[in-house]
DNA sequence: CATGTTCTGTACCTGTCAGTACAATTTGGA
DNA sequence: TCCAAATTGTACTGACAGGTACAGAACATG
């Protein structure tokens, strides 16, 4: 026998699922193994057999979300190739929210608010983490803007940062005040600002001014976990 | 004798600022009432006669941020009369995090990360100084928009909602990443965004490009902690 | 200086934290 | 079938969490 057989892979993804879940509900700090194991019926030893410490844990959630965003397999679509994309990006962040009753903030967010200095390798994760996310927009500014499509002052790092930092900021305020308002408000604004960096007169898609919620996202979000 | 001595209220000032600068470096839940007593040079008797209970405490630093924001007692300067007024706010939180060499984020949004559905009185509070500070950079937008220095797409209530939370979502990605870079951008570009809805031919003071430090920021920064 | 009040420090309590030890059980291949 | 590796559950540990009890010290006023 060598590796891992299929049962406990199964134990080990469910585990990493619920800390996941739990994580993003109140925090890594404030999520205790044994909450974790009860949640994901499991018991002390597949934890530390899998998982080796809480901190390892953490580790493998981060790397799963990693793996999410770049293979697409999460809630949110991180391939933008067009500004109707773009703006479906920030509003599946909306989605997701909304999704969780405006109770919780953006999952990374969350946990990248709960490292201090002795996290130092849960934040290079989280680091790593949005970068991997910023050069994915910054890809599609740069496309834009080889074809002449942005104007001459626009900045692809200064905006792929500006993206992000608007959506969790949004989040971090749709929380705290348990509304969608405030995220709303901020991703208008945010998508608004991009959409001016569009060359006048270029011959790209027009920009549609409608903010429709995206089914996708709707239907990714409810296989997610329903209660609190 | 009557109410609270002074020997008393120094005691309780000095738990207090510790407690805060705790809860901003490292988070409200990962500091428990022993270090900040230890911190304080103060003992469980203090403690408990002063605030009641940990969740207490987290309450009055709430409240002396309030107060702060409202007698502009902080680092941050929040009453916004121009637009380079505003480019100093902004320019407040980012020279706030280099003193404490981008190793934490907002002490407002640490704290806001870490509640979750059991902490409701605590998010109240938070919702309430968000407010607060939403409603003195409205309070910008509004007079502007009174002279007739607005455009007409301007929304004086989104424009005030954006800029905190791309405050917020900068110091976050600041703390994360380490670094002050993205910071710099996801503010620049907000101040961008929101210098856009200036009125052509406007006859308000001419909105500087120049990004430069602003001195009382510094200083005022340099009263608080040093150390990590 | 008498006295009740405020202030302060220490000892202690119960529960939970992250983690270990280890035995029991299942499993897949020879 | 038999074995060794992989998997699983339970009991236990020292450390620390938030909080209480309480006694002693300082203090303002009569």
């Amino acid at each position: 026998m060598r590796g891992e057989s299929e049962r406990g892979a199964a134990t080990r993804l469910r585990i990493l699922r619920t800390a996941a879940d739990l994580f993003h509900k109140q925090g890594v700090g404030a999520t205790s193994p044994d909450e974790i194991l009860e949640a994901s019926r499991a018991g002390k030893g597949q934890f530390y057999h899998y998982f080796g410490s809480k901190e390892g844990l953490v580790h493998q959630v981060l790397l799963s979300y990693i793996e999410a965003v770049e293979s697409g397999g999460g809630p949110v679509n991180y391939e933008v190739r067009s500004w109707d994309d773009l703006e479906r990006w920030f509003i599946a962040h909306i989605e997701v929210q909304k999704h969780f009753r405006m109770l919780r903030g953006c999952p990374f967010g969350t946990i990248g608010h709960g490292v201090s200095e002795k996290d130092e390798l849960v934040r290079q994760d989280l680091s790593h983490l949005f970068e991997i996310i910023k050069n994915k927009l910054r890809a599609f500014f740069i496309s834009e803007q080889a074809q002449g499509k942005l104007t001459a002052d626009a900045d692809t790092e200064r905006m792929a940062d500006f993206c992000i930092a608007a959506v969790q900021g949004a989040m971090l305020m749709g929380k705290v005040k348990r509304s969608a308002l405030p995220v709303e408000a901020a991703v208008k604004e945010a998508m608004a600002h991009l959409r001016r960096y569009v060359a006048r007169g270029a011959s790209g898609p027009a920009p549609g001014a409608s903010v429709r919620t995206s089914r996708p996202v709707r239907a990714a979000a409810r296989r997610r976990s329903r209660r609190d």
